[in-house]
DNA sequence: CTCGAAACTGACCATTTGGTCAGTAAGGTA
DNA sequence: TACCTTACTGACCAAATGGTCAGTTTCGAG
């Protein structure tokens, strides 16, 4: 691994247990094993170096929303296979939604937060396109951000009791029944 | 209002608005109208300030998680009273509530955010107990977190349409139908 | 080997911040 | 009035931090 990587891996790593503000750049150069002058030759802002980190999550979740909004969430059948690869998008990029989900005061400070904010209303905004009344739409909210939340919690706590992959199909089971209208796929029997 | 209560009025507001680290004591004392020594002077440390202002909701959510763990959640009746004394209860303590949230990092450096992390430990637990299997005792997590995360996000972020009254309403029968199994109360027709 | 660009470093600096301190204003009591 | 406690303040300080800078090492191309 690069110096590059391991600096962006450190700071994904460090702020996402720290966070940003108390993660200084002389612990990501600790951890990234270089001098503190390096990293800021590397990346010349705090600011840069975070949104580096965070851009390859954030490709990830403009691809999932954009090609789900061209597809659409008509069949049951895509709806699942939305779910499913939302929960792995969760899954595989938690230290970066971690980051997300606790720094909503940085959306002005740092753009790659603020596209994560302008990605979940997109995400937001498709799936409602799906649900008839406001309830509905509320029940989204909740559920992504909940499967969100527990999912970083679970990680990162190391509250989890369950193995990752287990969690992440009981996720997805739980993500395509309540969002996606109860309409209930053949495979998720419980 | 004394200069205590504003200094643990502003805190509060400027803490869940643009965290505990960006928030300095020279910012509280400004939006308190004294000096920053003043602030010191009734709150030693930041850490002390930040105890006091959460220690409200933490109380309250201590008599809620006590008082539900007494009388029990058997009946649908004291469910659907449950979910709606939470909601309630994150609404009325929304900013102490964000806090919480998005400070999962301070837990070991600001007593008051771990009792919180306790409390929703047990919270979690005592639901849990009215759950058969292990999907219903995600799901629970999922709705709780989600619950919390979406009225955090609607009321700071302002992006609330709807009246605080009604998203009330709709939340608590959101929990009471996801969190508490499919049983639904007379009340809740929608 | 030479040279120039890129990678890297230690020393240094300006700013911010939590917190201290000596001292002042205010108000109640004897 | 004299005295004491509480509330309050400006000036100050040590530590931490983001960032600059001048200079050194590394290394591949010609």
């Amino acid at each position: 691994m690069s110096v590059r990587e391991q600096i962006l891996q450190a700071t994904l790593e460090l702020c996402a247990k720290r966070g940003i503000a108390a993660t200084s750049l002389q612990d990501i150069a600790d951890a990234s094993e270089c001098s503190k002058a390096n990293v800021v030759y590397h990346f010349a802002h705090k600011e840069e170096l975070l949104n580096e980190a965070l851009t390859p999550s954030l490709k990830a979740t403009e691809t999932l929303v954009s090609s789900a909004e061209a597809q659409g969430l008509g069949s049951a059948e895509e709806k699942v296979v939305f779910a499913r690869n939302l929960v792995t998008l969760l899954v595989t990029h938690r230290l970066a939604t971690h980051i997300v989900i606790t720094h909503p005061f940085l959306v002005d400070a740092i753009p790659a937060l603020h596209k994560a904010q302008v990605l979940m209303a997109r995400l937001a905004d498709l799936v409602s396109r799906y649900s008839t009344d406001e309830l509905d739409r509320l029940r989204f909210g909740v559920v992504i951000s909940g499967v969100t939340y527990t999912l970083v919690s679970a990680t990162i706590l190391e509250i989890q009791s369950l193995p990752e992959t287990e969690l992440t199909e009981m996720l997805t089971h739980v993500v395509s029944t309540m969002v996606m209208g109860s309409a209930l796929p053949a495979e998720a029997d419980r």
